[in-house]
DNA sequence: GGTTCATATTCAAACTATTTTATATGTCGC
DNA sequence: GCGACATATAAAATAGTTTGAATATGAACC
C-alpha cells in the first residue's frame, strides 16, 4: 500500500519533492483550493467585487447582482463562513464588508487579469 | 420583468454601476469565476504547480500526486480543455507543461498567500 | 402586541464534478 | 504482428454544490 517513498526513480526535469516537501505541498494545495472554491462562483466574485469598493448591504447587494434574496443571503453565509466578509446590524438592514486580505490579493490579480482586458 | 434602471435609489456606499457597466462586470466574473474553477482542486492545483518548475510526464506526476493514471490523466484533460497546459510526446511518454501565462500569475498570488506563510 | 421590512435558515430537488473501473489507443522493441 | 508500457477515454457510481420554495428571526414603528 505505501506509495511514496522519497527515493528519486525519474531522472526528467528538475524535481527536489522529498516527501515531507509533498505533504506539505498537498496540505497547502488543499487549503487554497477550498479558498479558491469559495471565490470561484460569479455570484460571490460580483459580491466580492461590489464590497471591495466600499460596505454594501444585502438589498444593495441584490440589486446590484438582479438575484433573490435567497441566494444573495447565501452566497454570503458561504463567504460569512470561509471567514471572506463580516456582516454589520444597522436598524433593519445589515451591511457586509470584506475581511480577508488573501481574497482582496487574489481579487486584486484576477481583476488584472479579465476586467483590465488590455 | 427588467430589473435593473440606471436610477440609483439606494444612496448608501459608492456605487456608480450603470447596467451596462454591470453587465461586462457579470461577463468578466463569469469568465474569472470558469477560470477559477479549473484552479481551484486539489489535484489540479498540485499539478500546475509542479509544472511551474518545468514539464513533467503523466507518469512523473502520478508519482508526484500518489494518485491514480485515470485520475491524473482526467485532471490533465480538464486542464488541457481549458488551455491550462499543454502535451508534447516523446517516445512513449507524454510531456506536460504551463501554457497559459494568467495561471502563473494566479498561481504566483496564491503561493505568497498559502506556501509562504509569515 | 401586531404588522412590515430586511435578512437568514432549512430542506429537498436539480445539477455539476470527481472517482473508479474497465477498456481503448498509440508507441516501442522484438 | 505481438506483447508491454504510457496515456486517454467512457460509463457508471458517488459526492458535492446550487437553487428554489417555504418558513423563521429580528428590528422598527404604530
Amino acid at each position: 500500500m505505501s506509495p511514496g517513498l522519497p527515493s528519486d526513480t525519474t531522472g526528467a526535469t528538475e524535481t527536489p519533492a522529498t516527501q515531507a516537501e509533498l505533504d506539505r505541498m498537498v496540505q497547502s494545495a488543499t487549503e487554497a483550493a477550498t479558498f479558491l472554491k469559495a471565490i470561484s462562483h460569479e455570484g460571490r466574485m460580483m459580491i466580492l467585487c461590489h464590497l471591495a469598493t466600499g460596505e454594501k448591504s444585502v438589498t444593495e447587494l441584490e440589486r446590484l447582482l438582479s438575484a433573490r434574496q435567497a441566494a444573495v443571503s447565501q452566497q454570503l453565509s458561504r463567504l460569512r463562513a470561509e471567514g471572506l466578509v463580516a456582516p454589520r446590524r444597522e436598524g433593519k438592514a445589515i451591511y457586509y464588508r470584506l475581511t480577508d486580505d488573501r481574497a482582496i490579493r487574489i481579487l486584486d490579480t484576477v481583476h488584472d487579469l479579465f476586467c483590465r482586458k488590455r
